[in-house]
Parts: C-alpha cells; sequence; structure tokens
DNA sequence: TATAAATGACACTTATAGTCCGTTGACTTA
DNA sequence: TAAGTCAACGGACTATAAGTGTCATTTATA
C-alpha cells in the first residue's frame, strides 16, 4: 500500500474519530474539501506543510499520527 | 520553526548517525542530491512520497524519524 | 421517499516541487 | 602544489502538488 494510501487512511480514521465531517476538517485545517476527500483516498502526493495543517487540525501530535499499524504494513 | 527546518534538521541528525554524505543519502533515497540540501537547510516544503524515500534510506520507521523533540517545539 | 448533508470523482489553472548542470569554498590527504 | 570530498548555492528547466469548480453519488433523517 502506499504511502499515500496509508496517510489517507490514517487522516479518515482520526477524523472519524473526532467525529468530524470531512468539510468541518477542512475548515479548521483552512485547506479545500474536496482536498481533503482526495487526501483521504489516497489521490494527492502531499506536503509537508500541508499534512502539518490536518495534523494540527485533528489535534494530535506527528508521531502519535504516524504510530499506526498503517505504517508498518 | 517551520516544520520545514524540523525536518530538515532532523534528516541531517539521522545521516550524521549513519556517517554518510548528503549525496550517499541522495542516491540511495532515489533523489536529486541538490534538494537533498535544500530540504536539510529548511528551504523545501518536501512531498510526502520523497519524504518516504528518505526516511526510508535513512532506515528508520516514521514514527521514530517523528520521535524526536523537535517535533515538540 | 423525498430532502438535505456528506462524500466522491475529476478536470483545470497556477504555483511550486523536484531535476539537472555547474560553481564555489572549506577541509583533507598526498 | 595539487587533487579529492563534501556542503551550499544558482539558474534554467520539467514535473507535479496546490487549490478550486462542478456535478455525481452516497448516506442520514424528516
Amino acid at each position: 500500500m502506499s504511502i499515500k494510501v496509508k496517510v489517507g487512511q490514517r487522516i479518515k480514521e482520526l477524523r472519524n474519530e473526532i467525529g468530524i465531517s470531512q468539510e468541518a476538517l477542512a475548515n479548521k485545517a483552512e485547506i479545500d474539501r474536496t482536498y481533503v476527500t482526495d487526501v483521504e483516498n489516497g489521490r494527492r502526493n502531499i506536503s509537508i506543510e500541508n499534512l502539518e495543517k490536518l495534523v494540527n487540525a485533528l489535534e494530535i501530535p506527528f508521531k502519535d499520527f504516524f504510530n499506526s499499524p498503517n505504517f508498518n504494513k
């Protein structure tokens, strides 16, 4: 599985834990809603700055974001 | 400190631990030599795919890459 | 069972990520 | 004196991510 897909899945997972919509997350991170959709579905090779925005909006440290079985597959 | 600078410092730190040159790391990761210089100096907003290449070349899991005091500042 | 809310798919422009070739200066070894 | 390695930087170029619009589809709920 590509890193893009893994990152997307992890974002979706964390977003669902918080219980907010893609649009709410997008607004919080100040990113376009459809861009978030694309990222969650593994269609975007996201940059570190945009990933930081999303990780911050998900209120999780980077190290915890990557501390998931997802990233050992 | 920006995420770009933090990532760059962490890459440089890990590269020095291994004891290889920027060019050797670049070759191992199959990315451009000059690009590695820029990333280490915080001048590039690297994509997740290229970060993965570098992290793999540094032979460290993502979660350990981000498990550094750097990323809590 | 219709309506709205949420998500998905994708094309498109523009901004910039990333490559390639070369140079420079610091340091090292012969 | 070279001659080599390495990091940093520049300019020109190509590839692709960022950002947005639009419509289609799915899912919740009245």
